[in-house]
DNA sequence: GCAGGGCCTTCGCCGTTTGCGAAGGCCCTG
DNA sequence: CAGGGCCTTCGCAAACGGCGAAGGCCCTGC
């Protein structure tokens, strides 16, 4: 019924050769041995997988699907056997993660951070990702942990409040705009330094000036919050940013913070897992730290 | 050396009955077989992957890890059961492509169209996604053919034009803006009608309006081209989309194209694949009518 | 035009692997 | 402390998978 890895990857080296008894000493197997093999494939998919000619094989059209697939198959199986040999070596947990930006821009490095020190032998992979995919990969299991922004649409998944990620405007010192908190209406008025659009915030933000029926202003746009930093610094504009990012790299080169009053300026990040109890304990254990955290 | 795809299935029954027997009774395996494949499985890995009681068994850390990636083998393993049961139902080759969205809106719909004419037992397989995720693609070998904007990082790809994308701004009937040709310099003192950010051609935009030291004045953002005519002919303001696009979407509605005269309007598209000669036959054949058309 | 050699398949044999039931150890339950 | 559920180990029989030899096919070169 499922086929053999082996023969997977005698196919693929058969294709790749196009030939079989190069292919079979290669995979250190006899020709009939390789031959046989292969019309077990065959008779396994029902399907013919090469055409055989007295100069050696030439896979057919569904051959071609077959290597195709053998190749992430075997590729798949070489991260499996790399991940594990970690676990010889010492290593005793292992969790994928995947973040959006602000998250860890913002606080999963701190807290992943404080993660590692009490659990030092586990390894965490985090990878940045936008919340819909971060959503998507969840829900077909190729990623463990994610943590996206409240609106994220959840369905099916386990979620539990993380961070408050509320957004501020940052001016540069001596900028007309005086107040410490102002409303999104006002701040629309000047030129903007905005954040790609893939970015929740820039998508964010489009929605709040559609609200008011006013255009965005957007002079700029940069992929990083510290650049935003760094032109609104050179004033080309006022900045949005997450709190955090804000505090990070606004502050030290003495931006000043405006409090954005609308709702919306709020933001709740969320801690999402297909199933927590289909989780690792030391899976387990992470959400707990982060939630609690 | 390389693991059985039935022992795998196996184990990760296990893991998730909690229970070898029951694992065993679901692989319609006896206990001992069952028990001394994952024996060997933990051999072949040097991991202990189970912890065993007399109330069942537990993954070890291990264990969930190589649980996580047999799910990933497994599943990869029925998207190829399913492609290859295509070839014996009758279908006679199979392409997986990636486009970016200029490429899906105007041009490719037709060209594929022809090509699946001439070849209709040829499946493809099309996704949209964008420049630099579709080279990463090619490059891991996710997918075959590409179909990528010049200005794309093609490293370690072999490309070829495919067609001229000359991106155009519209207006509605009667707007202020009389011109049939204008340079960005003009248009951007309006109001523009704008697309997602993550799209190519508003980093475009953006950059183009960083060079001349202006802010785009985005009023809205949507994320197709039709939704782009709809708000400009509503009066939000002025559109900028791709050639194609507008013959189809604005002229339709009575929209007015104004030719941009920057050179950066004028933009080409790439057919890339990761080595032609190790595309199948009619996967050739696609790409070199594509160059062709 | 035919011998030679390279290609794949088929065949028969044999060693290893794999499956099975039975027996055994362990631990919790009552 | 007997009973039952769990997994492992054991010995045996069947099946699978490997091998070399033989055979068919087609191209090459003398």
């Amino acid at each position: 019924m499922l086929p053999d890895l082996v023969s997977l990857s005698l196919f693929l080296r058969a294709v790749e050769a196009r030939s079989l008894s190069k292919a079979a000493a290669q995979s250190h197997l006899a020709l009939a041995a390789a031959s046989r093999r292969i019309a077990q494939l065959e008779h396994c998919y029902g399907v013919q997988l090469l055409y055989r000619s007295a100069q050696g094989v030439e896979p057919t059209p569904a051959g071609n699907s077959l290597a195709f697939h053998a190749r992430q198959l075997l590729h798949q199986e070489e991260r499996l056997r790399a991940e594990l040999s970690d676990f010889a070596k010492g290593i005793r947990g292992h969790i994928r993660i995947q973040a959006n930006t602000s998250a860890i821009t913002q606080f999963l490095p701190g807290d992943l951070a404080a993660f590692v020190a009490e659990f030092p032998d586990v390894k965490l992979e985090l990878e940045e990702s936008r919340s819909i995919r971060i959503a998507q990969a969840l829900r077909e299991g190729s990623t463990e942990i994610g943590i996206v922004l409240n609106g994220t649409d959840l369905q099916g998944l386990e979620s539990f409040d993380y961070r408050a990620d509320r957004l501020v405007a940052v001016v540069p010192r001596g900028h007309a705009l005086r107040r410490r908190k102002a409303r999104f209406a006002e701040l629309i008025r000047h030129d903007l330094v905005g954040l790609d659009s893939g970015a929740a915030m820039m998508r964010l933000l489009a929605d709040a000036a559609a609200e008011l029926g006013e255009p965005l202003r957007l002079r700029v746009q940069v992929s990083s919050f510290e650049a935003v930093c760094k032109l609104v610094q050179a004033g080309m504009g006022i900045g949005v940013l997450p709190e955090g990012a804000a505090r990070d790299f606004a502050a030290v080169i003495g931006l000043r913070q405006i409090h954005i009053e609308d709702a919306w300026a709020a933001r709740q990040m969320l801690v999402a897992v297909r199933r927590l109890d289909a989780l690792s304990p030391v899976g387990r254990k992470l959400v707990a730290r982060l939630v609690a955290g």
